[in-house]
RNA sequence: GGAGAGGUGGCUGAGUGGUCGAAAGCGGCGGUCUUGAAAACCGUUGAGGGUUUAUCCCCUCCAAGAGUUCGAAUCUCUUCCUCUCCGCCA
């Protein structure tokens, strides 16, 4: 949510900045219903103050044994009107915020322009991409052998989802184990385990609600569950309504999940094989930041996930998103894109956002600025650290041979239990 | 799933219709005292919002929502959550 402070001070930056996003906003009707709050909210809280004192006045006297029936008898017509005043507002605050829920987040400064991915910059590029005396495979032709199914995965559910056996399940737990040990290891964060169902507020909070329901599962339960999308919803979600301590900051999560996501809107979209599913594994990191802070923690976070892809000696590029790619609450976002030998693309296989303070006002998470001694909000910060489905299908397709065989990378085979090549 | 007990400020905990945003204690902050510190004493100490140059002032918030009332932390209803016992269960 965007400060709703912005909107009185300065509505022509609101507009301009929506613009960017191409995000239609009528600054006309919203204007309108702004000064009409401002009416509303005013004549309300006068009547209140007037209920309130005559309300006193009235137990004062009876205290001093006063007939009180005189006093009674003026308080009758206020009750109509605050009432009505009261509902009112009520009704125009609901839609204040309805339409402010539904307004992306300002982008940084530094975010190219562009609509699509096709007009994503790139600022790094690291690792060599593999050179094959043959023609190479990718993982569902790797996999076909080695215990990935789809049909059987089909079978239990339906398309969308598949099955790992043997050695390319334990693979998958091995690229889980490595990625949670560096980062609470190595990096700083603490792990965390969380319900993989959440509540609507929650969704709310980070931002998937009211907007996106559609991306989203959701279980029949009295209030709804929702399957979690990422582990940003439940682990960000752990200071909604909090006032976190200064001497506590940042917040550093890591926090493997399996996600689920609908796909609705990617239907013939990656079809083939395991890049788009119903259901895969992540490992996520998020740190909880003050302001000041954010900028830093955000490049840092970055970096993490790129440690990853380093030690598994995976070739990728770091991509900045433009306006139109980058996502509805980040401000600003890296995705870092790894090569599939199978595809010849890199393919996304992390996404790092800095949300600044769009969440944490949705969510009240607020630190307490030991300067000045207040709640402030803080900012959020996630980036995928890695996505282990994505990542388990990179070492296969870059660490294949000839034969058809993959190659344990060299940071896995303790994982692995010594098992060198699959 | 059944029975019972509860949810109050950073924490403990009082408050069953009328200046209660809320006693008291702890904690925090400021001060007196001290070479310094502790102790003691004094003062201060929630969040969000409106108005305002700012102060003042005003509104809302005692799990959440609805209701009764001139007036609700306090009464009624619904929901959620926590705890205890029983049942079931990995």
């Amino acid at each position: 949510m965007l400060d709703p402070r912005l909107f009185r001070t300065d509505l022509e930056n609101v507009k301009k900045q929506l613009k960017l996003r191409s995000f239609n906003f009528d600054s006309v009707a919203f204007e309108a219903l702004e000064n009409k709050r401002k009416t509303v909210q005013i004549r309300t809280q006068e009547l209140q103050n007037e209920r309130n004192k005559r309300s006193k006045n009235i137990g004062q006297a009876k205290a001093k044994g006063e007939d009180i029936q005189p006093l009674l008898d003026q308080v009758q017509d206020y009750a109509d009107q605050l009432n009505q005043s009261e509902n009112e507002l009520t009704d125009i605050q609901q839609e204040m915020t309805a339409l402010m829920s539904a307004m992306p987040n300002f982008l940084d400064e530094i975010v190219p322009k562009g609509k699509d991915e096709a007009d994503n910059v790139e600022i790094d590029l690291w690792g060599k991409i593999p050179v094959f005396s043959f023609q190479a495979k990718d993982h569902v032709d790797l996999g076909e052998s080695k215990g990935l199914d789809f049909e059987v995965a089909a079978k239990i559910s339906s398309a969308r989802f598949a099955v790992l056996k043997g050695a390319l399940a334990r693979l998958q737990r091995a690229i889980i184990q490595l990625m949670l040990d560096t980062h609470t290891d190595e990096h700083g964060y603490s792990e965390i385990y969380v319900p993989f169902l959440v509540n609507a507020d929650s969704l709310y909070g980070t931002g998937q609600l009211p907007k996106f329901a559609d991306d989203l599962f959701k279980v029949d339960n009295d209030p709804d569950f929702y399957l979690i999308p990422t582990a940003e919803v439940p682990v960000t979600n752990i200071v909604r309504d909090v006032i976190v301590e200064a001497k506590d900051m940042p917040l550093k999560f890591v926090c493997h999940t399996p996600c689920f996501r609908s796909e609705a809107g990617a239907y013939g979209r990656d079809v083939r094989g395991m890049i788009r599913q119903h259901q895969f594994e992540k490992v996520e990191l998020v740190q909880i930041v003050s302001a000041e802070e954010s900028v830093k923690a955000h490049e840092e976070l970055t970096q993490h996930a790129e440690n990853i892809l380093k030690k598994l000696k995976l070739p990728y590029r770091k991509m900045l998103l433009c306006a139109g790619d980058t996502g509805f609450s980040s401000s600003k976002t890296y995705d870092l894109e790894v090569w599939l030998p199978g595809q010849e693309k890199y393919r996304e296989i992390s996404s790092c956002s800095n949300f600044k303070d769009f969440q944490a006002r949705r969510m009240q998470a607020r630190w307490r600025n030991p300067e000045t001694g207040k709640p402030e909000l803080v900012h959020t910060i996630n980036g995928s650290g890695l996505a282990a489905g994505r990542t388990l299908i990179a070492i296969m397709e870059n660490y294949q041979d000839e034969q058809g065989y993959i190659h344990i990378p060299e940071v896995l085979k303790s994982y692995m239990g010594g098992l060198e090549v699959i």
